[in-house]
DNA sequence: ATGTCTTTGTGAACGCGTGCACAAAGATGG
DNA sequence: CCATCTTTGTGCACGCGTTCACAAAGACAT
Protein backbone atom coordinates (compact mmCIF):
# COMPACT_ATOMS: atom_id res chain seq x y z
CA UNK A 1 0.00 0.00 0.00
CA UNK A 2 1.61 2.16 -0.88
CA UNK A 3 2.72 5.77 -1.95
CA UNK A 4 0.40 8.31 -1.69
CA UNK A 5 2.38 10.14 -4.20
CA UNK A 6 5.03 10.23 -5.80
CA UNK A 7 4.88 7.43 -7.87
CA UNK A 8 8.38 6.42 -9.29
CA UNK A 9 6.40 4.14 -11.77
CA UNK A 10 9.40 1.98 -13.13
CA UNK A 11 12.01 3.57 -11.59
CA UNK A 12 13.31 0.41 -10.33
CA UNK A 13 15.64 1.34 -8.03
CA UNK A 14 19.11 0.39 -8.88
CA UNK A 15 17.38 -2.40 -10.68
CA UNK A 16 15.45 -3.91 -7.58
CA UNK A 17 12.26 -4.33 -8.70
CA UNK A 18 9.75 -2.41 -5.86
CA UNK A 19 8.00 -5.12 -5.06
CA UNK A 20 11.15 -7.09 -4.27
CA UNK A 21 12.30 -4.60 -2.22
CA UNK A 22 8.85 -4.12 -0.51
CA UNK A 23 9.38 -8.17 0.15
CA UNK A 24 12.83 -7.89 1.84
CA UNK A 25 11.75 -6.86 4.77
CA UNK A 26 9.62 -10.03 5.12
CA UNK A 27 12.83 -12.35 4.62
CA UNK A 28 14.58 -10.01 7.11
CA UNK A 29 11.98 -11.08 9.83
CA UNK A 30 11.84 -14.83 9.18
CA UNK A 31 15.77 -15.22 8.81
CA UNK A 32 16.31 -12.99 11.76
CA UNK A 33 14.14 -15.47 13.63
CA UNK A 34 16.04 -18.52 12.26
CA UNK A 35 19.49 -16.88 13.36
CA UNK A 36 18.15 -16.40 17.23
CA UNK A 37 18.00 -20.35 16.77
CA UNK A 38 21.26 -20.80 15.30
CA UNK A 39 19.99 -21.86 12.09
CA UNK A 40 23.31 -22.26 10.04
CA UNK A 41 21.80 -22.38 6.63
CA UNK A 42 18.27 -22.59 5.02
CA UNK A 43 16.53 -23.16 1.83
CA UNK A 44 14.25 -21.36 -0.30
CA UNK A 45 11.66 -23.65 0.47
CA UNK A 46 11.68 -23.38 3.82
CA UNK A 47 12.73 -19.52 3.91
CA UNK A 48 9.77 -18.92 1.65
CA UNK A 49 7.57 -21.14 3.93
CA UNK A 50 8.19 -19.15 6.68
CA UNK A 51 8.22 -15.72 4.99
CA UNK A 52 4.72 -16.60 3.50
CA UNK A 53 5.78 -16.00 -0.12
CA UNK A 54 6.40 -18.41 -3.19
CA UNK A 55 9.80 -20.02 -3.52
CA UNK A 56 10.47 -19.32 -7.13
CA UNK A 57 9.13 -15.88 -6.12
CA UNK A 58 11.69 -15.71 -3.33
CA UNK A 59 15.17 -17.09 -5.23
CA UNK A 60 14.19 -14.12 -8.25
CA UNK A 61 14.11 -11.66 -5.47
CA UNK A 62 17.72 -12.68 -3.99
CA UNK A 63 19.44 -12.77 -7.68
CA UNK A 64 18.63 -9.33 -7.84
CA UNK A 65 21.09 -9.24 -4.77
CA UNK A 66 23.52 -10.87 -6.12
CA UNK A 67 24.10 -14.87 -5.88
CA UNK A 68 24.89 -15.30 -2.75
CA UNK A 69 23.75 -19.25 -1.43
CA UNK A 70 24.84 -21.93 -2.54
CA UNK A 71 23.07 -24.45 -4.98
CA UNK A 72 22.83 -28.24 -3.33
CA UNK A 73 23.13 -26.11 0.23
CA UNK A 74 21.01 -23.32 0.78
CA UNK A 75 21.65 -20.21 1.97
CA UNK A 76 23.92 -19.05 5.14
CA UNK A 77 21.77 -17.05 7.51
CA UNK A 78 23.88 -14.91 9.41
CA UNK A 79 25.58 -14.24 6.14
CA UNK A 80 21.97 -13.51 4.44
CA UNK A 81 20.60 -11.09 7.31
CA UNK A 82 23.74 -9.17 6.75
CA UNK A 83 23.19 -8.50 2.79
CA UNK A 84 19.75 -7.87 3.75
CA UNK A 85 20.50 -5.16 6.45
CA UNK A 86 22.81 -3.26 3.99
CA UNK A 87 20.68 -3.59 1.08
CA UNK A 88 17.73 -2.16 2.47
CA UNK A 89 19.86 0.57 4.84
CA UNK A 90 19.28 -0.60 8.06
CA UNK A 91 23.07 -1.04 9.14
CA UNK A 92 23.22 2.79 9.53
CA UNK A 93 21.38 4.59 11.97
CA UNK A 94 17.72 6.77 10.79
CA UNK A 95 16.92 9.48 13.54
CA UNK A 96 13.10 9.49 12.46
CA UNK A 97 10.93 12.29 13.89
CA UNK A 98 7.56 11.49 15.31
CA UNK A 99 5.07 14.47 14.61
CA UNK A 100 1.32 14.59 16.81
CA UNK A 101 2.08 12.67 19.96
CA UNK A 102 -1.95 11.27 20.11
CA UNK A 103 -2.59 8.13 21.11
CA UNK A 104 -1.08 6.68 17.99
CA UNK A 105 2.20 8.73 18.00
CA UNK A 106 2.60 7.54 21.89
CA UNK A 107 2.32 4.04 20.60
CA UNK A 108 4.77 4.33 18.36
CA UNK A 109 7.21 6.15 20.34
CA UNK A 110 6.99 3.16 22.46
CA UNK A 111 7.27 0.51 19.68
CA UNK A 112 10.72 -1.35 20.46
CA UNK A 113 11.07 -2.44 16.74
CA UNK A 114 12.66 0.82 16.19
CA UNK A 115 16.26 0.37 17.98
CA UNK A 116 16.99 -3.30 16.67
CA UNK A 117 16.44 -2.32 12.90
CA UNK A 118 18.81 0.57 12.65
CA UNK A 119 16.15 3.55 13.47
CA UNK A 120 15.98 5.85 16.58
CA UNK A 121 13.52 8.00 17.93
CA UNK A 122 15.33 11.52 17.72
CA UNK A 123 12.41 13.60 18.87
CA UNK A 124 8.64 13.60 19.35
CA UNK A 125 6.69 16.67 18.06
CA UNK A 126 3.78 18.18 19.35
CA UNK A 127 1.59 21.22 18.60
CA UNK A 128 0.42 21.02 21.86
CA UNK A 129 2.36 23.52 24.06
CA UNK A 130 0.71 21.15 27.17
CA UNK A 131 2.70 18.32 25.50
CA UNK A 132 5.94 19.93 25.68
CA UNK A 133 8.40 18.20 28.18
CA UNK A 134 6.09 15.55 28.86
CA UNK A 135 8.06 12.25 28.70
CA UNK A 136 6.32 9.89 26.28
CA UNK A 137 8.01 6.22 25.89
CA UNK A 138 10.95 7.92 28.07
CA UNK A 139 11.63 10.70 25.44
CA UNK A 140 10.15 14.01 26.12
CA UNK A 141 7.80 15.66 23.73
CA UNK A 142 9.44 19.08 22.51
CA UNK A 143 6.86 21.87 20.55
CA UNK A 144 6.40 22.06 17.00
CA UNK A 145 7.87 25.20 17.03
CA UNK A 146 11.06 23.65 16.98
CA UNK A 147 10.61 21.39 14.36
CA UNK A 148 12.83 22.73 12.10
CA UNK A 149 16.13 23.22 14.29
CA UNK A 150 15.58 19.84 15.64
CA UNK A 151 15.19 18.29 12.03
CA UNK A 152 18.52 20.20 11.22
CA UNK A 153 20.23 19.56 14.13
CA UNK A 154 19.88 15.81 14.10
CA UNK A 155 20.25 15.27 10.23
CA UNK A 156 16.44 13.47 10.03
CA UNK A 157 15.79 12.77 6.77
CA UNK A 158 12.97 10.31 7.68
CA UNK A 159 9.84 11.81 9.40
CA UNK A 160 6.07 10.09 10.72
CA UNK A 161 2.98 11.91 10.78
CA UNK A 162 0.36 11.06 13.27
CA UNK A 163 -1.42 14.39 13.33
CA UNK A 164 -4.59 14.74 12.24
CA UNK A 165 -5.61 15.31 9.03
CA UNK A 166 -6.41 18.54 9.07
CA UNK A 167 -3.01 19.93 9.57
CA UNK A 168 -0.77 16.72 7.84
CA UNK A 169 -0.29 18.99 4.54
CA UNK A 170 1.14 21.81 6.46
CA UNK A 171 3.54 19.51 8.96
CA UNK A 172 4.31 17.71 5.80
CA UNK A 173 5.78 20.85 3.77
CA UNK A 174 7.64 21.85 6.98
CA UNK A 175 9.39 18.48 7.37
CA UNK A 176 10.25 18.71 3.73
CA UNK A 177 11.44 22.32 3.94
CA UNK A 178 13.16 21.46 7.09
CA UNK A 179 15.26 18.70 4.83
CA UNK A 180 12.71 15.13 5.16
CA UNK A 181 13.00 13.00 2.12
CA UNK A 182 10.65 10.52 2.98
CA UNK A 183 7.97 10.40 5.09
CA UNK A 184 5.27 7.69 6.95
CA UNK A 185 1.61 9.33 6.91
CA UNK A 186 -0.62 8.24 9.40
CA UNK A 187 -3.33 10.61 8.69
CA UNK A 188 -6.09 9.94 6.15
CA UNK A 189 -5.32 12.66 3.70
CA UNK A 190 -3.38 12.53 0.46
CA UNK A 191 -0.01 14.08 0.79
CA UNK A 192 1.56 16.56 -1.85
CA UNK A 193 5.30 16.39 -2.06
CA UNK A 194 8.00 17.37 -4.24
CA UNK A 195 9.89 15.39 -6.57
CA UNK A 196 12.52 13.51 -4.42
CA UNK A 197 10.50 13.25 -1.33
CA UNK A 198 8.60 9.69 -0.93
CA UNK A 199 5.50 9.25 1.31
CA UNK A 200 4.06 6.17 2.39
CA UNK A 201 0.81 5.70 4.14
CA UNK A 202 -0.69 3.84 6.30
CA UNK A 203 -4.41 3.97 6.53
CA UNK A 204 -6.62 1.42 9.02
CA UNK A 205 -9.80 2.74 7.35
CA UNK A 206 -8.59 1.78 4.00
CA UNK A 207 -7.81 -1.75 5.05
CA UNK A 208 -10.79 -2.51 6.85
CA UNK A 209 -12.74 -1.35 4.17
CA UNK A 210 -10.94 -3.69 1.91
CA UNK A 211 -11.64 -6.27 4.42
CA UNK A 212 -15.59 -5.58 4.08
CA UNK A 213 -15.55 -5.76 0.40
CA UNK A 214 -14.45 -9.00 0.58
CA UNK A 215 -16.74 -10.20 3.33
CA UNK A 216 -19.56 -8.69 1.95
CA UNK A 217 -18.56 -10.92 -1.25
CA UNK A 218 -18.03 -13.75 0.55
CA UNK A 219 -21.88 -13.44 1.89
CA UNK A 220 -23.28 -12.92 -1.00
CA UNK A 221 -21.86 -15.84 -2.90
CA UNK A 222 -22.72 -18.02 -0.37
CA UNK A 223 -26.20 -16.64 -0.13
CA UNK A 224 -26.25 -17.72 -3.50
CA UNK A 225 -26.15 -15.46 -6.43
CA UNK A 226 -27.84 -12.88 -5.11
CA UNK A 227 -28.35 -10.52 -7.83
CA UNK A 228 -27.41 -10.53 -11.88
CA UNK A 229 -24.79 -13.47 -12.26
CA UNK A 230 -23.13 -11.77 -15.04
CA UNK A 231 -24.14 -8.02 -15.62
CA UNK A 232 -21.05 -6.44 -14.78
CA UNK A 233 -22.97 -3.81 -12.45
CA UNK A 234 -26.06 -4.80 -12.09
CA UNK A 235 -28.01 -1.73 -10.60
CA UNK A 236 -30.11 -2.49 -7.87
CA UNK A 237 -31.13 0.97 -7.43
CA UNK A 238 -33.66 0.44 -4.99
CA UNK A 239 -33.88 2.83 -1.45
CA UNK A 240 -31.01 5.00 -3.51
CA UNK A 241 -32.67 8.46 -5.11
CA UNK A 242 -31.43 7.64 -8.47
CA UNK A 243 -30.18 11.15 -9.26
CA UNK A 244 -30.19 12.84 -6.19
CA UNK A 245 -28.49 16.17 -6.50
CA UNK A 246 -30.61 17.19 -3.65
CA UNK A 247 -29.68 19.88 -0.95
CA UNK A 248 -26.69 19.79 0.74
CA UNK A 249 -27.37 16.50 2.71
CA UNK A 250 -24.57 17.41 5.12
CA UNK A 251 -23.41 14.01 6.38
CA UNK A 252 -21.50 15.20 9.66
CA UNK A 253 -17.85 14.53 9.49
CA UNK A 254 -17.30 11.14 8.79
CA UNK A 255 -14.06 11.23 10.34
CA UNK A 256 -11.25 12.31 7.54
CA UNK A 257 -10.19 13.93 10.20
CA UNK A 258 -8.10 12.08 12.32
CA UNK A 259 -5.37 9.39 11.53
CA UNK A 260 -6.63 5.75 11.69
CA UNK A 261 -5.52 5.17 14.91
CA UNK A 262 -6.53 8.43 17.07
CA UNK A 263 -9.26 9.09 19.13
CA UNK A 264 -11.00 12.14 18.46
CA UNK B 1 0.59 -4.98 0.92
CA UNK B 2 -1.34 -7.46 1.53
CA UNK B 3 -2.61 -10.43 2.37
CA UNK B 4 -0.36 -12.37 4.70
CA UNK B 5 -1.89 -15.36 2.86
CA UNK B 6 -4.98 -16.05 0.99
CA UNK B 7 -3.75 -15.15 -2.05
CA UNK B 8 -6.66 -14.91 -4.34
CA UNK B 9 -4.52 -14.84 -7.65
CA UNK B 10 -6.86 -14.00 -10.10
CA UNK B 11 -9.98 -14.70 -8.62
CA UNK B 12 -11.03 -11.09 -8.81
CA UNK B 13 -14.20 -10.59 -6.64
CA UNK B 14 -16.89 -10.15 -9.32
CA UNK B 15 -14.94 -8.93 -11.87
CA UNK B 16 -13.84 -5.86 -10.29
CA UNK B 17 -9.88 -6.02 -9.89
CA UNK B 18 -8.31 -6.22 -6.72
CA UNK B 19 -6.12 -2.76 -7.65
CA UNK B 20 -9.36 -1.14 -7.92
CA UNK B 21 -10.82 -2.04 -4.69
CA UNK B 22 -8.15 -0.83 -2.86
CA UNK B 23 -8.65 2.29 -4.35
CA UNK B 24 -12.02 2.66 -3.87
CA UNK B 25 -11.93 3.82 -0.21
CA UNK B 26 -9.45 6.63 -1.56
CA UNK B 27 -12.17 7.82 -3.86
CA UNK B 28 -15.13 7.24 -1.06
CA UNK B 29 -12.87 9.54 1.31
CA UNK B 30 -12.21 12.39 -1.74
CA UNK B 31 -16.07 12.28 -2.65
CA UNK B 32 -17.26 12.18 1.42
CA UNK B 33 -15.11 15.31 1.68
CA UNK B 34 -16.69 17.17 -1.28
CA UNK B 35 -20.06 16.28 -0.16
CA UNK B 36 -19.53 17.90 2.87
CA UNK B 37 -18.88 20.83 0.72
CA UNK B 38 -21.89 20.71 -1.12
CA UNK B 39 -20.09 20.03 -4.23
CA UNK B 40 -22.70 18.61 -6.57
CA UNK B 41 -20.44 17.23 -9.75
CA UNK B 42 -17.20 16.27 -9.98
CA UNK B 43 -15.33 15.74 -13.14
CA UNK B 44 -12.88 12.62 -13.48
CA UNK B 45 -9.65 15.07 -13.15
CA UNK B 46 -10.66 17.15 -10.55
CA UNK B 47 -11.48 13.83 -8.57
CA UNK B 48 -8.34 11.68 -9.49
CA UNK B 49 -6.01 15.03 -8.32
CA UNK B 50 -8.05 15.35 -4.84
CA UNK B 51 -7.29 11.05 -4.49
CA UNK B 52 -4.10 11.21 -5.64
CA UNK B 53 -4.33 8.95 -8.62
CA UNK B 54 -4.21 9.46 -12.74
CA UNK B 55 -7.83 10.39 -14.11
CA UNK B 56 -7.55 7.80 -16.70
CA UNK B 57 -7.08 4.90 -13.86
CA UNK B 58 -10.19 6.81 -11.99
CA UNK B 59 -12.28 6.35 -14.99
CA UNK B 60 -11.44 2.98 -15.56
CA UNK B 61 -12.08 1.87 -12.10
CA UNK B 62 -15.52 3.42 -11.86
CA UNK B 63 -16.46 1.87 -15.23
CA UNK B 64 -15.95 -1.41 -13.43
CA UNK B 65 -18.65 -0.57 -11.19
CA UNK B 66 -20.92 0.66 -14.14
CA UNK B 67 -21.64 3.50 -16.08
CA UNK B 68 -22.63 6.19 -13.04
CA UNK B 69 -21.11 9.15 -14.82
CA UNK B 70 -22.87 11.86 -16.94
CA UNK B 71 -20.38 12.75 -20.26
CA UNK B 72 -19.42 16.79 -20.65
CA UNK B 73 -20.56 16.85 -16.70
CA UNK B 74 -18.76 14.68 -14.71
CA UNK B 75 -20.35 12.38 -11.35
CA UNK B 76 -22.93 13.01 -9.22
CA UNK B 77 -21.27 13.22 -6.08
CA UNK B 78 -23.85 12.26 -3.56
CA UNK B 79 -25.00 9.43 -6.05
CA UNK B 80 -21.08 8.22 -6.28
CA UNK B 81 -20.69 8.01 -2.44
CA UNK B 82 -23.13 5.28 -2.28
CA UNK B 83 -22.54 3.59 -4.95
CA UNK B 84 -19.11 3.47 -3.95
CA UNK B 85 -20.28 2.60 0.16
CA UNK B 86 -22.69 -0.19 -1.31
CA UNK B 87 -19.89 -1.58 -3.17
CA UNK B 88 -17.60 -1.47 -0.33
CA UNK B 89 -20.31 -3.36 1.44
CA UNK B 90 -20.24 -0.13 4.15
CA UNK B 91 -24.26 0.19 4.10
CA UNK B 92 -24.73 -2.55 6.17
CA UNK B 93 -22.61 -2.69 10.12
CA UNK B 94 -19.59 -4.35 10.44
CA UNK B 95 -19.14 -5.47 13.95
CA UNK B 96 -15.66 -5.65 14.70
CA UNK B 97 -13.31 -7.42 17.97
CA UNK B 98 -10.13 -5.90 18.50
CA UNK B 99 -8.00 -8.35 20.64
CA UNK B 100 -5.16 -7.14 22.59
CA UNK B 101 -5.40 -4.06 24.29
CA UNK B 102 -2.01 -2.95 24.66
CA UNK B 103 -1.04 0.72 23.57
CA UNK B 104 -1.71 0.15 19.67
CA UNK B 105 -5.14 -1.89 20.83
CA UNK B 106 -6.43 0.99 22.27
CA UNK B 107 -5.99 3.73 19.81
CA UNK B 108 -7.55 1.63 17.41
CA UNK B 109 -10.58 1.19 19.97
CA UNK B 110 -10.63 5.23 20.13
CA UNK B 111 -10.37 5.79 16.57
CA UNK B 112 -13.68 7.63 15.20
CA UNK B 113 -13.16 6.20 11.61
CA UNK B 114 -15.14 3.21 12.52
CA UNK B 115 -18.72 4.33 13.37
CA UNK B 116 -18.86 6.77 10.59
CA UNK B 117 -17.96 3.93 7.73
CA UNK B 118 -20.20 0.98 8.73
CA UNK B 119 -17.85 -0.46 11.44
CA UNK B 120 -18.57 -1.04 15.07
CA UNK B 121 -16.79 -2.31 17.95
CA UNK B 122 -18.37 -5.12 19.40
CA UNK B 123 -15.75 -6.08 22.08
CA UNK B 124 -12.17 -5.53 22.99
CA UNK B 125 -10.36 -8.61 24.20
CA UNK B 126 -6.87 -9.11 25.78
CA UNK B 127 -5.43 -12.27 27.70
CA UNK B 128 -4.54 -9.96 31.04
CA UNK B 129 -7.32 -10.83 33.88
CA UNK B 130 -6.49 -7.47 35.51
CA UNK B 131 -7.11 -5.96 32.09
CA UNK B 132 -10.62 -7.45 32.58
CA UNK B 133 -14.08 -4.80 33.34
CA UNK B 134 -11.51 -2.11 32.82
CA UNK B 135 -12.81 0.42 30.37
CA UNK B 136 -10.86 1.80 27.09
CA UNK B 137 -12.25 4.67 25.04
CA UNK B 138 -15.87 3.81 26.55
CA UNK B 139 -15.75 0.05 25.89
CA UNK B 140 -14.95 -2.77 28.82
CA UNK B 141 -12.43 -4.88 28.41
CA UNK B 142 -13.22 -8.27 28.16
CA UNK B 143 -10.92 -11.47 28.89
CA UNK B 144 -10.29 -13.78 26.06
CA UNK B 145 -11.83 -16.70 27.70
CA UNK B 146 -14.82 -15.24 26.36
CA UNK B 147 -13.63 -14.87 22.81
CA UNK B 148 -15.51 -17.78 21.49
CA UNK B 149 -19.22 -16.65 22.81
CA UNK B 150 -18.83 -13.05 21.90
CA UNK B 151 -17.93 -14.20 18.10
CA UNK B 152 -20.87 -15.79 18.30
CA UNK B 153 -22.83 -13.93 20.25
CA UNK B 154 -22.62 -10.80 18.06
CA UNK B 155 -22.39 -12.53 14.87
CA UNK B 156 -18.73 -11.08 14.40
CA UNK B 157 -16.92 -11.80 11.07
CA UNK B 158 -14.21 -9.31 11.15
CA UNK B 159 -11.09 -9.29 13.94
CA UNK B 160 -8.27 -6.86 14.26
CA UNK B 161 -5.09 -8.77 16.15
CA UNK B 162 -2.81 -6.11 18.34
CA UNK B 163 -1.21 -8.82 20.26
CA UNK B 164 2.02 -9.79 20.57
CA UNK B 165 3.74 -11.92 17.61
CA UNK B 166 3.86 -14.70 19.89
CA UNK B 167 0.28 -15.15 20.29
CA UNK B 168 -1.35 -13.89 16.84
CA UNK B 169 -1.20 -17.18 15.27
CA UNK B 170 -3.04 -18.69 18.34
CA UNK B 171 -5.40 -15.86 18.48
CA UNK B 172 -6.30 -15.96 14.99
CA UNK B 173 -6.98 -19.70 15.10
CA UNK B 174 -9.13 -19.05 17.92
CA UNK B 175 -11.09 -15.96 15.69
CA UNK B 176 -11.05 -18.46 12.41
CA UNK B 177 -12.47 -21.36 14.47
CA UNK B 178 -15.38 -18.81 16.46
CA UNK B 179 -16.24 -18.01 12.68
CA UNK B 180 -14.38 -14.47 11.91
CA UNK B 181 -13.59 -15.09 8.13
CA UNK B 182 -11.69 -11.38 7.66
CA UNK B 183 -8.53 -10.34 10.15
CA UNK B 184 -6.86 -6.73 10.12
CA UNK B 185 -3.30 -8.08 11.18
CA UNK B 186 -0.98 -5.45 13.44
CA UNK B 187 1.80 -8.45 14.61
CA UNK B 188 4.29 -8.96 12.86
CA UNK B 189 3.95 -12.19 11.85
CA UNK B 190 2.57 -14.19 8.63
CA UNK B 191 -0.44 -15.76 10.13
CA UNK B 192 -1.43 -19.08 8.10
CA UNK B 193 -5.31 -19.52 7.77
CA UNK B 194 -7.35 -21.58 5.63
CA UNK B 195 -8.89 -20.74 2.58
CA UNK B 196 -11.73 -18.83 2.95
CA UNK B 197 -10.33 -16.48 5.10
CA UNK B 198 -8.98 -13.23 4.44
CA UNK B 199 -5.93 -11.49 5.97
CA UNK B 200 -4.71 -7.88 5.64
CA UNK B 201 -1.21 -6.95 7.06
CA UNK B 202 -0.33 -3.94 8.49
CA UNK B 203 3.05 -3.53 9.48
CA UNK B 204 4.86 -0.23 10.80
CA UNK B 205 8.28 -1.65 10.53
CA UNK B 206 8.21 -2.77 7.19
CA UNK B 207 6.91 0.59 5.72
CA UNK B 208 10.13 2.17 7.49
CA UNK B 209 12.73 -0.27 5.98
CA UNK B 210 11.14 -0.08 2.69
CA UNK B 211 11.41 4.28 3.22
CA UNK B 212 15.30 3.27 4.35
CA UNK B 213 15.73 1.30 1.50
CA UNK B 214 14.81 4.62 -0.42
CA UNK B 215 16.69 6.96 1.63
CA UNK B 216 19.86 5.29 1.29
CA UNK B 217 19.78 4.61 -2.67
CA UNK B 218 18.93 8.75 -3.00
CA UNK B 219 21.89 9.95 -0.50
CA UNK B 220 24.11 7.33 -2.62
CA UNK B 221 23.22 8.40 -5.68
CA UNK B 222 23.50 11.93 -4.80
CA UNK B 223 26.84 11.18 -3.81
CA UNK B 224 28.00 10.17 -7.47
CA UNK B 225 28.40 6.76 -8.20
CA UNK B 226 29.97 5.68 -5.20
CA UNK B 227 29.91 1.66 -6.04
CA UNK B 228 30.30 0.13 -9.66
CA UNK B 229 27.19 1.85 -11.65
CA UNK B 230 26.30 -1.12 -13.87
CA UNK B 231 27.72 -4.42 -12.01
CA UNK B 232 24.18 -5.61 -10.53
CA UNK B 233 24.88 -6.52 -7.16
CA UNK B 234 28.55 -5.50 -6.79
CA UNK B 235 29.46 -7.03 -3.52
CA UNK B 236 31.68 -4.38 -1.02
CA UNK B 237 32.68 -7.52 1.05
CA UNK B 238 34.11 -4.87 2.90
CA UNK B 239 33.24 -5.28 7.11
CA UNK B 240 31.86 -8.47 6.97
CA UNK B 241 32.86 -12.54 7.23
CA UNK B 242 32.32 -13.31 3.58
CA UNK B 243 30.94 -16.94 5.09
CA UNK B 244 30.41 -16.27 8.97
CA UNK B 245 28.84 -20.11 10.09
CA UNK B 246 29.86 -18.56 13.22
CA UNK B 247 28.84 -19.10 16.22
CA UNK B 248 25.33 -18.72 17.51
CA UNK B 249 25.92 -14.90 17.49
CA UNK B 250 22.32 -14.94 19.23
CA UNK B 251 21.28 -11.12 18.00
CA UNK B 252 19.10 -10.48 21.01
CA UNK B 253 15.23 -10.46 20.44
CA UNK B 254 15.39 -7.49 17.91
CA UNK B 255 11.70 -6.82 17.92
CA UNK B 256 9.30 -9.37 16.54
CA UNK B 257 7.68 -10.09 19.21
CA UNK B 258 5.27 -7.34 19.45
CA UNK B 259 3.12 -5.50 16.60
CA UNK B 260 4.42 -2.93 14.90
CA UNK B 261 3.70 0.02 17.37
CA UNK B 262 2.91 -1.35 21.22
CA UNK B 263 5.56 -0.81 23.80
CA UNK B 264 7.57 -3.75 25.19
C1' DA C 1 -32.99 21.28 -34.63
C1' DT C 2 -28.30 21.62 -35.27
C1' DG C 3 -23.58 22.44 -34.12
C1' DT C 4 -20.03 22.81 -30.75
C1' DC C 5 -17.75 21.68 -26.72
C1' DT C 6 -16.84 19.05 -22.69
C1' DT C 7 -16.10 14.77 -20.46
C1' DT C 8 -16.92 9.97 -20.09
C1' DG C 9 -16.06 5.14 -21.19
C1' DT C 10 -13.02 1.87 -23.34
C1' DG C 11 -10.07 -0.55 -27.01
C1' DA C 12 -5.40 -1.46 -27.43
C1' DA C 13 -0.57 -1.49 -26.33
C1' DC C 14 2.86 -1.85 -23.06
C1' DG C 15 5.39 -3.06 -18.92
C1' DC C 16 5.79 -5.21 -14.50
C1' DG C 17 5.23 -9.15 -11.54
C1' DT C 18 4.51 -14.05 -10.98
C1' DG C 19 5.16 -18.83 -11.50
C1' DC C 20 6.75 -22.85 -14.15
C1' DA C 21 10.16 -25.72 -15.34
C1' DC C 22 14.78 -26.81 -16.20
C1' DA C 23 19.73 -26.44 -16.83
C1' DA C 24 23.85 -25.45 -14.27
C1' DA C 25 26.44 -25.79 -10.06
C1' DG C 26 28.12 -27.67 -6.31
C1' DA C 27 27.95 -30.95 -2.33
C1' DT C 28 28.27 -35.65 -1.04
C1' DG C 29 29.31 -40.53 -1.19
C1' DG C 30 31.57 -44.36 -3.14
C1' DC D 1 37.78 -39.26 -9.85
C1' DC D 2 33.20 -40.13 -11.06
C1' DA D 3 28.24 -40.61 -10.28
C1' DT D 4 24.32 -39.00 -8.03
C1' DC D 5 21.48 -35.94 -5.70
C1' DT D 6 20.03 -31.56 -3.98
C1' DT D 7 19.11 -26.82 -4.61
C1' DT D 8 20.02 -22.57 -6.80
C1' DG D 9 19.50 -19.23 -10.54
C1' DT D 10 16.92 -17.93 -14.56
C1' DG D 11 14.71 -18.08 -19.40
C1' DC D 12 10.17 -17.95 -20.74
C1' DA D 13 5.33 -17.36 -20.94
C1' DC D 14 1.25 -15.53 -19.07
C1' DG D 15 -1.84 -12.38 -16.82
C1' DC D 16 -2.85 -8.19 -14.33
C1' DG D 17 -2.49 -3.27 -14.05
C1' DT D 18 -1.51 1.12 -16.12
C1' DT D 19 -1.64 4.47 -19.56
C1' DC D 20 -2.67 6.50 -23.96
C1' DA D 21 -5.68 8.13 -27.14
C1' DC D 22 -10.02 8.48 -29.20
C1' DA D 23 -14.80 7.68 -30.40
C1' DA D 24 -19.32 8.11 -28.44
C1' DA D 25 -22.48 10.59 -25.58
C1' DG D 26 -24.65 14.10 -23.77
C1' DA D 27 -25.00 19.19 -22.20
C1' DC D 28 -25.52 23.70 -23.81
C1' DA D 29 -25.94 27.61 -26.87
C1' DT D 30 -27.77 29.46 -30.90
Amino acid sequence: MATGRTHRPATRSRGIPEATVARLPLYLRALTALSERSVPTVSSEELAAAAGVNSAKLRKDFSYLGSYGTRGVGYDVEYLVYQISRELGLTQDWPVVIVGIGNLGAALAGYGGFASRGFRVAALIDADPAMAGKPVAGIPVQHSDDLEKIIHDDGVSIGVIATPAGVAQQVCDRLVAAGVTSILNFAPTVLSVPDGVDVRKVDLSIELQILAFHEQRKAGEEAGGENAPETGAETPAAAMPPAPRSTGSGRKGPDGDVPAVMPA
